[in-house]
DNA sequence: CGTAACCTTGAAGATTCTCAATAAGAGTGG
DNA sequence: CCACTCTTATTGAGAATCTTCAAGGTTACG
C-alpha cells in the first residue's frame, strides 16, 4: 500500500501541502475566510464525518446548516473552557488540542484531534464548555449550530443515528487514551501514544510509519502526565533501541512488530 | 442539609440498607430474579436517569420496553470486552466497575459507574463492547434494548433529547477523571479521586462525608494508575494529617476545605 | 537576523514501585 | 457459631523510575 506521503523524502511537509491544496481547490481562496462555503458533497472528508451514507437530500440540508467553514491560526482558540456552548465542530484539516486548566491555571489534560473528528460534545450536557480547543497548526474547521442539528436530526433517523454513532466513538477514543495513560512505564505510555497517533494517520490515508507530530514535547508531556525531559529522553531511547528515527517532530517507525509488543 | 445516612453511627451500612430496602419495598422479593418488574414511574431514580421529565405516556413505554430488572451479584459480569453491544444498562443500586484489559491480560484502566449512572455506551459505535463490567457488590440493573430505545427516541424528541445529554455526561464524567489521573502526586490523584466520589454520593442524596467505599484498593490502584501499596500508603498519610478517618473501606471526611485546595 | 519558543542532555533528588512479611476481613462449610 | 481459607490491607526497606534544576543547542517566525 502506498500513501500521498511517501512519493519523496520530505513526506510529512507534503502531507500538508496536500491537505492544504486539496482545501483550496474546493474553497475561495479567502485569506482569512468566515466566508468560504465548501458543500458538504464536495468535502474531502465525506465517509467520515456527519453526511456519512446519509441522503442527498439530507446532505444539501446538512451543507445548508453548516454555518461557516472557519479558518483558525496556530495558537488560535476555537473555544474556552466555560464558554457558552452552541455548536459542535469538525475537523477538516489540520490538528488542535483540547485542555482542561484548575483553579491555579496548571493544565492538567490534554488531548488532540484530528481530521475528521468532532469538537465540542463535552458542553452538551450542561451547555457550558469543560475544557478549551486550541489548534496546534493552521486548522480548517466546520461549525454546526447544535440547535439546527438537532432538528434535523429529528428528520432524517439516519443523521441521528450517525450522530449517536460519533459521540460512542467519542466515548471509545477517550477510553483508549486512557488506556496509554495507563501504562506502567513513560516508555510504554509514549510507545502507545505514537501508535495511537499512527493509526489515525492511516485511518486518513496518510502513512502510518512517517509523519510529522502536530504537537510539541509539553503537549505529549501533558497528555501522558510526564514532563518534557522525560518524554524527550524516551524518543532519544527509542531512536537508540532501532524502533524509529526522530528528527524533531518527524518520526519513522522503523520497527513496528516490536514497538507494537509493548514489553520491556 | 441532612443525609439518611447520618442518623446513626454506622452510616454506611444505614446507606445501603436504605436503597436494598426501598427497592424490595417496589419489587416482588424474588430471590434470584431476572422477572421483578419495576415501573419507571416508580423507580427511586425517577429524575436521574432517562425517563426525567418526559411525558407519562413516553414514560410508560419507556417502562414497556425496559426488558429485566436484573440483579448482579458481586463479581458478577455484566458483559465482556468484545461480546457483542445489544443493550444499554442503568444502575438502579449498588456499584460496578469498568475495565480494559490488554492481550496479555492486564487490567490497563478502570473506571466506576454508581446508581443513575448509564454503561454500555462504549459499544454503540462498533456494536462490539470494548470495556467489561462487572459488579463490586450486589448490583441492580435495568437493560434497556438498544434498537428498541432508538425507536422510541424518534418519537419523543424530548427522550432523545435526554438520551443525547447523558452520553454528553459521560464524555464529561471520563474527562473529569482524566483530570484526576493528570494530578501530579500519588496524594493528589488520590484525595481528586476521593472529592470525585463524595460528589457522586451528594448526587444521590447521600452523605458526602461519611461513605463506604465499594471498591478494593486494588481498583482504586487501577483508576489512578498507582500500586496498592501507595494507594495504602496515602490513605495512613491523610489520616496522620487530620484530613479523614480511615476504617478499611470507611471513610469520614473531616476536613474538606483544606482537601478540597488540592495543595501540598 | 534576532528573539522566543522548543528541544536535548546531565546530575542530583524525590516519588513511586517491588519484594516481602504480617495483619485484618470476608466467605464457606461443618 | 466457629474454624479454616482466601482475599484484602498495611508496613518496611531497597531499587527503579521519574522529576527537578540547570545549561546549551536548535528551530520557528516576525
Amino acid at each position: 500500500m502506498t500513501y500521498a506521503n511517501t512519493v519523496n523524502g520530505n513526506s510529512c511537509k507534503a502531507n500538508q501541502q496536500i491537505i492544504a491544496r486539496s482545501f483550496k481547490s474546493q474553497s475561495a481562496p479567502v485569506a482569512n475566510s468566515n466566508i468560504a462555503k465548501v458543500s458538504c458533497g464536495d468535502c474531502r472528508l465525506q465517509g467520515h464525518c456527519l453526511a456519512k451514507d446519509i441522503s442527498t437530500a439530507a446532505q444539501s440540508q446538512l451543507g445548508d446548516i453548516v454555518k461557516t467553514h472557519r479558518k483558525m491560526k496556530k495558537r488560535q482558540h476555537l473555544y474556552r473552557q466555560e464558554d457558552q456552548f452552541e455548536s459542535l465542530f469538525f475537523i477538516r484539516s489540520g490538528c488542535v488540542k483540547s485542555y482542561v486548566t484548575n483553579p491555579d491555571g496548571d493544565e492538567l489534560a490534554v488531548s488532540f484531534f484530528m481530521p475528521g473528528e468532532m469538537i465540542g460534545l463535552d458542553g452538551l450536557y450542561s451547555k457550558q464548555h469543560t475544557s478549551s480547543i486550541v489548534a496546534l497548526e493552521d486548522t480548517y474547521i466546520c461549525e454546526i449550530p447544535y440547535s439546527a442539528l438537532e432538528e434535523l436530526c429529528g428528520e432524517h433517523p439516519l443523521l441521528q443515528k450517525h450522530f449517536t454513532e460519533l459521540m460512542s466513538r467519542q466515548i471509545v477514543q477517550e477510553q483508549e487514551m486512557t488506556m496509554l495513560r495507563g501504562q506502567k512505564t513513560a516508555a510504554n505510555q509514549l510507545l502507545a501514544f505514537l501508535l495511537n497517533l499512527s493509526e489515525r494517520f492511516e485511518r486518513l490515508n496518510q502513512s502510518p510509519i512517517t509523519f510529522r507530530l502536530p504537537m510539541t514535547r509539553k503537549d505529549i508531556a501533558g497528555c501522558l502526565g510526564l514532563t518534557i525531559e522525560t518524554v524527550s529522553r524516551m524518543f532519544t531511547t527509542f531512536q537508540e533501541q532501532g524502533l524509529m528515527e526522530v528528527n524533531g517532530r518527524d518520526i519513522t517507525l522503523t520497527n513496528v512488530e516490536e514497538a507494537t509488543a509493548i514489553r520491556h
